[in-house]
DNA sequence: CATGAATGAGATTTCATTCAT
DNA sequence: TATGAATGAAATCTCATTCAT
């Protein structure tokens, strides 16, 4: 069972919004605003730009006085708002992940039957890879850093649990009316999602290399998202059915 | 259809022994060689020593001086033998590559029934990874950098035309004897076989913190490998089996 | 010759009141007085605040930020009230200043008969170095300055006369009823009685350390209090008596 | 009893060596070494910068730059040997204090009978202080911290057995021979006899300033080492001689 | 009078690389 | 070949002070 192209958001462009578009950080410095005053706007501002800055390079590559340039700040405030680079990387961190929990939450599952909920959830997780590779960038350099920072945030780990638990109840709704395996564990699934989407896209420019294709070509965007949906559902379907 | 229990590399351990095994590296400088004059083991020694501080830390994170103590051999060396650190890291990359493709290649998959050729380049995979977190490290910090190194490494770009006729030659075997489907393309399922092991490897770290769960637990990783062989092998069945 | 017990400070704790104690300086800010508009209070908390901070830090090494925060004050009235830091510095200088000399004039020595006046001084400077270390540090800290600003204050070098004409007419009264030596210089005997406490409290930190001793031990500090007394009573005594 | 003058350091003057001058530093910058590749000769010139610079301004108010600049040395040389500058604040603080217990050491008090071994204590002590004005400031530095960085130090902490033994020594001899008092605490001996000149050097600039007297005009200086000796020696006397 | 965000100058520290020995 | 001291450029971070509100 495949994903039908009338609903297939690569297809069909930008169904989900993306939350904070790399794109809107312009290299040049922002114009001087004279002493905005606009704690919140600066605050914004900074994470924005040190967003775009951190996963384009790194914790490491990423360079305090670029982020203050970009977000049209100054430095000072950087250390005024995060208290160090370090403080900002962890901000940018627990930003991101939240806009991700915040989306799969919005996505309402629950109102949809369970393979449409499921083929749902799969093609926004790639969706969402597409859109916000500044996400695959902060997770490969937080596991880098073994999950240091993450490990410090209470905030992070509290996002977690509504995401289980969405799925945990699909599994099971559509276990009881025979259209799922039973059994399956919601964190493995959820794991396998991510994983197929994942690998793809945050290693597209090794994997485009090495094999001598483009992966960032919308086609193949397409035809990978096909191919996720298409491993999952059937891995999903119930022995019976096999 | 589930890998069967005697032919698991995790239970079984160590069925495929690691080629450079990142414990092997120790933080304590190496015992002064008192004018070693042996060229190959200083080259070895300073690989082994940038191996285990990059995939560490990263190629920004990583500091030419650790590696100089670690392999107790001089600073000036390192400059000797790689002209500078990005040319170090050139090769800790190609070394790291060709390790992988090589043990792939010596799998001898061709002498194996095409099902258990495939579950056996599954599992062999997943267990790679388990064994050489260096090398899921090494593809997090040349992605971040947009595989510009990787790029300029014509030796990496050839190594792996032989992995995809390989699979290639699988998928036909199976198909011929009706005991996969047709029309699967070697690229996208390997990348699938790859991806549902080094997502779940690569970040272990963040996974386990966020869904509170030890994902490096050995009984885990087992039954991740199970899970993987599962998702594969079901989705390679043909059509008509299900 | 000793220092009676009962009239020994130490031991009856608390006969001179501390005039601005650190410990009333609490590290949480002050709670929010809600525009005080009281520009008295207001100048009393940033000058206490400040004697805290400068004292515990010295020049240099306190901020301005701390202690507005330890005020409860806002940064600009410091600025409003004292000009600058060093301004507020000055301030502090001559509060601190101002307050050992008239505690001292307090003492009304010239009711008592020479020699207990003497002891009554001695044992008095011994006790203020013991309740006020702030005093000890600002010394310090004006010192490593070469007494810069002090030499600026009009204000704190006219406190100091009083001080010297007491010492002399005390050692006069002494010498003509042959209780003391004569000839003996007030500024000369001032800086012995001052050195035998300054040096010790205020070098008890290193001098504890090296030693293996704890000088601030409260028996230390009665017994060090009777050994001044002794030397300097000693050194008074006229001639004809030893 | 007093010193006499024919004996009198001041007086004679420079009888006994300075050990490291301040004078020596010029604050030009020395004549470009041109890669000395003298590590001994290069440390030494960061130490000797570093002592004139934190001492004439305290550890927060020397600046780093300053320290690199006088001792004709790269600045990242003084991150090499000393890690930072706390740890080169360490250093010079250690060196600092092994100067004058090395001095007093190499007195050879041994060797002359009690009171004028005592005599010879006493007037090195105050002369050093006159010479080593950078002993003085760095105590002064060091109890503002609260003598953070000294506790750190092993080193410093040996070194003052031996002057307690020789004073200890001292005093036994003395007593025995009925010229010294007995039961005095050599500790307690050493702190009044630093004390008496210590207080006074230390805190010449402000003592000058409200007293309105030079105390570094020369004769004053010999004036108070007699008054010391003078102040000590009596307190020394045993009972039965007053 | 009151607030605390914003600033610029300058502080400490870091690091890949070179070079005298 | 081998050593590790030395370097310059640039990184992160600090701080007294000012200024819009």
């Amino acid at each position: 069972m495949t994903a039908s192209a009338t609903t297939h958001p690569v297809l069909a462009p930008v169904v989900l919004p993306p939350i904070s578009k790399e794109d809107n950080v312009s290299k040049a410095p922002a114009p001087r605003q004279t002493k905005s005053r606009d704690p919140e706007r600066t605050r914004a501002a900074i994470l924005r730009a040190a967003t775009a800055e951190i996963t384009a390079k790194g914790l490491n590559g990423a360079r305090v006085d670029t982020i203050a340039k970009r977000s049209g700040v100054n430095k000072r405030m950087l250390y005024h708002y995060f208290g160090n680079k370090q403080g900002l990387y962890l901000s940018v961190l627990e930003e991101t992940y939240a806009a991700i929990r915040t989306a799969e939450i919005e996505l309402n599952l629950e109102a949809l039957d369970p393979p449409a909920a499921m083929r749902k959830l799969v093609l926004f997780t790639w969706q969402y890879f597409i859109d916000h590779p500044e996400f695959l960038s902060l997770l490969g350099t937080e596991n880098l850093n073994r999950a240091v920072y993450l490990k410090k945030s209470k905030r992070i780990r509290h996002l977690h649990a509504p995401l289980v638990g969405i799925i945990s109840n699909l599994l099971k709704r559509g276990a009881r009316q025979g259209l799922f395996r039973a059994g399956i564990d919601p964190v493995d699934l959820y794991i396998t999602i991510a994983a197929l989407g994942f690998f793809y896209m945050a290693n597209r420019h090794t994997l485009s290399t090495i094999f001598g294709r483009d992966l960032n070509a919308k086609p193949r965007l397409v035809q990978r998202g096909k191919h996720i949906v298409d491993v999952v559902m059937t891995y999903l379907e119930p022995a019976e059915k096999r």
